[in-house]
DNA sequence: CCACTAACCTGTAGGC
DNA sequence: TGCCTACAGGTTAGTG
């Protein structure tokens, strides 16, 4: 489901609700999601209260005053939300009595001011995973992450760096997490787009002989940069089950300039391309033949 | 090390 | 309506 500003959108949401709550009891109704909790999960929370929530990537790092973090990754599907109508909108696939199946984690909290609230994770084809650690680097999912593409040190001469060499396809490397953190399937898409770099290039070929970043890169670097601040400042994207935690629905798939638009005119102003869908590496590329060249 | 595939699991949309 | 297929925002493990 959720790409980096999609995990922002559920960070900023909960931050308000979980920062200063004391966690009261954790449930798990299964002992596995993508992998087993780790041993102790449960109990290592239950006490603790929250001091921040922070993301890394697409993980969401709840920091405990243990010292230790909790790391949730929301894989494809995962939700969090509010149980007893804390909110207007519940999120679609548990409107009041609808099946519970997929809730497999049930966190009870105090906050002070807010008083008691029930935060429940869900996750219908569990793909996520969560995990407890000490220090970041202990963390197998943390430690070969590339650079946040929204911090310092992301840019065009980091990029050249990572991509200098490379055979594959410039698609399949803005998805791999060790050189770019948090980009996923839409953003790819959408980042070349702006850059009017076709999918299928050799990530290579936009390094200069000298190591340098080509034009081209230094677009594709805004491209990620901007596409990425778009989309948090609109909320994320709702596609299918997407929900913000506070159940609200975010609007930039409403503004993908080629994610799931085969067949529609390119919007790149005076181009007269229509977008093409594309397989690489088993997933859907969307991409402009006539104004993403190289 | 690199590149590619299969696997994990469930739900939904579309064709017939 | 039912049945079948293809596909879905991610990551890891295994293969050459």
């Amino acid at each position: 489901m959720p790409e980096l500003p999609e995990v922002e959108t559920v960070r900023r949401g909960l931050a308000p609700y979980l920062e200063g709550a004391r966690i009261d009891k954790v449930t798990l109704n299964r002992k596995d999601l993508r992998f087993p909790f780790p041993r102790g999960f449960a109990a290592a929370l239950e006490g603790q209260t929250i001091t921040s929530v922070g993301r890394r990537a697409k993980y969401l790092l709840v920091h405990l005053s243990s010292g230790k973090t909790w790391l949730s990754h929301l894989g494809m599907t995962g939700a969090y939300r509010f149980a007893e109508g804390k909110f207007k909108e519940p999120s679609r696939y548990y409107e009041p009595g609808e099946d519970v199946k997929h809730d497999h984690v049930v966190v009870h909290l105090t906050h002070p001011g807010r008083g008691k609230l029930t935060l429940i994770y869900a996750d219908a084809r569990r793909f996520g995973f969560m995990d407890l650690f000490e220090h970041e680097e202990d963390s197998p999912y943390l430690s070969g992450l590339g650079p946040e593409p929204l911090g310092n040190a992301f840019n065009a001469e980091e990029m050249a760096q990572r991509f200098k060499g490379k055979a594959a396809p410039i698609k399949a490397a803005l998805l791999d997490q060790r050189v770019v953190a948090g980009i996923g399937n839409i953003y790819a898409s959408e980042a070349l787009h702006r850059a009017h770099i076709r999918p299928t290039a050799p990530a290579g070929k936009l390094v200069l002989k000298s190591g340098k970043p080509s034009a081209r890169l230094d677009l594709l670097a805004d491209g990620v940069r901007t596409v990425l601040t778009e989309a948090i400042d609109a909320g994320g994207s709702t596609l299918r089950d997407f929900r913000a935690a506070d159940g609200g629905s975010g609007y930039f798939q409403h503004r993908f300039a080629v994610y799931d638009r085969e067949g529609e005119p390119c919007p790149t102003p005076g181009c007269t391309g229509t977008i093409a869908r594309i397989v690489q590496s088993g997933r859907s590329t969307f991409f402009c033949p006539v104004c993403q060249k190289l």
